[in-house]
DNA sequence: ATTGTTTTGTGACGATTGTCACAGGTTAAA
DNA sequence: TTTAACCTGTGACAATCGTCACAAAACAAT
């Protein structure tokens, strides 16, 4: 909870107040490693900032996993599509290790932003935040190579490199995960 | 103006009043073909309501250009992270052809919100459309063969094909001009 | 019509990547 | 410790794609 207080501040002007009109509307949650945040076919009804471990955004396509996006801590999880209107989820959000998650709820948290303009203008900050992250995201695969997006992870987003398995890494970059070891040798 | 409106509905509700208030952030303008609404490594400070004719999103690559988007009539064509945290484009949108938009200017379109939650409710669904545009074209990217995406443009975008060169498309797909017209041949 | 400019199609070739197969390592549970 | 399951590295080979070069076609302007 600290770790979101801390979040929510850092994104926007939030008052004691704010924070007690939004409290009825968040939950603690742990997930199981492997166990489902949002399963794709269904509708997302919650933001999940996560707390403690990570998860994977991934698609199917035709019984391949493809991840699109990771979830570390201090990060929200969500399709936010999906939240938002209330469309049946393309991908789905698994949790990689035991996670912790604050869960906000969707119903609650409207309720609390018609309220509050300042959590209305925290919901705002937050679908800020995540279309700026889909943007970086969608601009290095269209910029980068299979090797420079690599290393823009090793630049931007060491975390990632360090915790997450090659077979994961090797689908969330684009490649096979033969064709990303290779990169790995390469580069030693 | 008036496909505007029409656009305005599709999206929110929006009163009379309302429009009168947002009036005043609005303005026509004219493009000619090749000009810039936004230039990389400026700021961005409105929206721009396509009302005729189509333009282009692109990086400069090591002196490449790169599309990423494509805006035509009834798209709002912006850089949504430059205009909402007022940090520096890292692309430029240009006209492809002469091209008429409505202007939002952002300072004013923020006081207009600030006094009308209709406009503000309005504000948060164009961002909305924004991030779910960006989503999609983001996982047509990371699940899709380069001959995928170019049938997937024929289902669902099929205006793109129609009205940009091959050149322009073939760089937004992600491939060589070449390959672009070999994946055509293919499929006669 | 003619010229010049831009765009598109195509062949050849090399580089990169995916696929398949299998070996070595690591981890976790019994 | 042993086993089983999973993950990673690596070689061989085929398929794909990018690059270069140039021809054909489309378009614009005079």
């Amino acid at each position: 909870m600290k770790n979101l207080l801390a979040y929510i501040h850092s994104l926007t002007n939030f008052s004691a107040e704010s924070w007690e009109i939004l409290s009825p509307a968040l939950t603690t949650i742990t997930f199981e490693k492997d166990q489902y945040l949002l399963e794709a076919g269904k509708v997302c009804d919650a933001l999940f900032f996560v707390s403690g471990g990570y998860c994977r955004a991934f698609y199917d396509k035709d019984g391949q996993e493809i991840n699109t996006d990771f979830f570390f801590e201090n990060d929200i999880a969500t399709n936010i599509n999906s939240f938002a209107k209330a469309e049946k989820s393309e991908f789905s959000i698994q949790a990689c290790e035991d996670v912790t998650v604050v869960r906000f709820d969707k119903k609650k948290l409207r309720e609390a932003a018609e309220h509050d303009p300042e959590i209305d203008g925290l919901g705002r900050k937050c679908l800020q935040q995540i279309a700026a992250k889909q943007e970086k995201h969608a601009a290095m695969y269209k910029l980068m190579t299979a090797q420079e997006r690599y290393e823009y992870l090793e630049k931007y987003a060491p975390e990632v490199l360090q915790r997450v398995s090659l077979t994961q890494i090797a689908s969330y970059l684009g490649v096979a995960r033969e064709t990303l070891s290779r990169i790995r040798s390469r580069r030693l």
